[in-house]
DNA sequence: TTGTACGCGTTATCAT
DNA sequence: ATGATAACGCGTACAA
């Protein structure tokens, strides 16, 4: 551990700390060149913790997501790493689902950082009173908690991307439409259910109490999910899928059922991966920019934070978009009907 | 910001600042009771800028990773996030494939955190004197440097796993077999195309200098490599894909360009994929537990911070393993030969 | 057990 | 432009 302090290379230069302190802050001082020298002759860096502990801040946001091995987070994580600049970095804190290391995590970060972005694990964390007295800046990412709107938030248009999702299945003829939905304490899993029910009722469609089934954003509950509605007696034409680790999931499930999509049923998934395209068939999805959402997040911060945190909340909504591909199609009734039509 | 100090908490109770720190430390106080009031009617959190400033310790480790959207890394940063423990956290570095950045942020990390785990870029970065003048404990995750030997790290058995894909093509009867790799610059890239030549000398297979391409890692590398191959006057039969990224890009390449797996060329990647089983066909991978290799860094990391420093440098490797499933197949002249005999 | 007082490494203020 | 010094918030040796 280099122990060389700014008065080691005060001593060196037979100067005193002020002065090695102006010259690392900017100011023009007399002998520049023999400080420079001497700073690197000792190995001379900077105590952060010294300066921290000076100006009170930590130039480290943390970034709080409840899984880092989902593709969508990880995109999340690395728009905000592109947006934070020179002279910040970014603390991850990966919740793993977990309530409890949220918590904890939260209050570890006290004095560690400027500020939090983060993706709560539920819409009802410890009422309003809990980030109310949080004293640190926050900005909400993909989620919110009950009173997200104290604070400032990017957000993706959950309703309407559910919404299209399911008109488009509904445009293809399908009407027993099921949905596997994230959990309804969540933001995402709460407004995308939204989106499927105003989409069925929109269109004169009555949504089965067993055609939605609240999953948990995980692949085992997609597959889960995915098992149940295979059971049905009326099984649906069609599923929307609420998030992309689901929809694995429910491939899983259809492939080990040797179900055939989308000849047997259509699948859409919320978010784009990487290989949809690759998939068999390639996966129809409501895609939208989590790295926007991340680096618009970190921007959000950053201005709050150079603002002197004067800055009232702002809440930001990113676009969603239907990237059509291979998994849905024409239902099977009618598929048949057409088929007994060109026989006759 | 939470601007109460230790010093509010000691006037509130009418007790001294010692008596309030010895609380927090654990030891028994008298007023116990009205001390732990105090501080949440307060809301006094511990600076711990100041606790650093005191201990010279951050409680927190960097972790460097080149492409945080690579589930691979996803997977280590996540594995060494679980292995951290109770009063530590992780800082999290994406270096975007940037040297400068690499650079850049390593020297942001002094004073900032207690060690650094990290995946360098290229194996030659400044030669050994770069990280020793470093002053903080470095455990090499996935990729080392030159002089890693110094310091401690968890591999994988990269030529192992070359030459088990490679061998397997071999015994499926292939012999023209090119590999697409990564950057001979890099660990994993140099020792997987050890293991692919020393797989293909072992069979007496003479390596072409057409049928191995060096790429980069990312999936537009992987696509343009396989182009490159598919242009070849001999085509291979088979082709050892050195990563996960490239996988998926030589997988889109064969897509667009109509040529079938495993029928007309065989596949097999390093890394396995959540999706590999859904892809069509199935993917065949030389896999390994990339959450382990975070564990064991982030453990190696710990054990050699809580011993003072004094440990020598541990190198540890993770086993791989061949997962079959529907991407190789026998090469097409076998397959011909084979239906001739048939005919005849 | 408790309180006093000093030091951790920097930066900012105030004279010079 | 420079130097001495007082903070920043906490932990701890020392004395009580």
């Amino acid at each position: 551990m280099s122990t060389v302090t700014i008065t080691d290379v005060a001593k060196h230069v037979g100067v005193s700390v002020a002065t090695i302190s102006r010259y690392l802050s900017g100011f023009t001082v007399r002998n520049e060149e023999k400080i420079r020298e001497a700073i690197i002759e000792l190995n001379y860096r900077p105590s952060a913790a010294a300066r921290n502990l000076k100006s009170g801040r930590t130039g480290i946001i943390a970034i709080v997501v409840p899984d880092i091995t989902n593709p969508f987070f990880a995109s999340i994580v690395e728009g905000a790493e592109s947006a934070v600049g020179e002279d910040r970095m970014i603390l991850l804190v990966n919740t793993g689902d977990s309530r409890e290391r949220e918590e904890k995590a939260l209050s570890q970060l006290f004095g560690r950082v400027d500020g939090v972005i983060m993706a709560p694990l539920t819409e009802d964390e410890q009422g309003p009173s809990f980030f109310s007295q949080f004293g640190l800046p926050i900005v909400f990412v993909d989620r919110v908690t009950k009173d997200g709107e104290k604070f400032s938030s990017v957000l993706t248009d959950n309703a309407k991307g559910a919404h299209i999702a399911t008109d488009y299945l509904i445009s293809q003829g399908h009407r027993k439409i099921a949905m596997i939905g994230g959990p309804l304490s969540t933001t995402p899993g709460k407004r995308r259910a939204d989106g499927y029910r105003s989409a069925l009722a929109k269109s004169g469609i009555s949504s089965q109490v067993e055609y939605f089934i609240e999953s948990d954003f995980s692949e085992a509950g997609g597959y889960a999910a995915m098992c149940r509605l295979l059971e049905e007696e009326a099984p649906p034409t069609a599923v929307f899928v609420a998030n992309n680790l689901m929809t694995i999931g429910a491939l899983h499930a259809l492939r080990d059922r040797g179900v055939s999509v989308p000849q047997e049923i259509s699948i859409i998934g919320f978010d784009d991966l990487e290989f949809a395209e690759l998939v068999n068939p390639p996966l129809t999805v409501i895609a939208r920019d989590a790295r926007l959402q991340g680096s618009q997040a970190m921007d959000l911060m950053i201005k709050h934070l150079e603002n002197g945190g004067a800055t009232p909340p702002e809440h930001s909504m990113v676009d969603v978009q239907l990237v059509e591909r291979g998994s849905c199609a024409l239902p099977r009734e009618s598929q048949k009907i057409r088929s007994n039509k060109i026989d006759h």
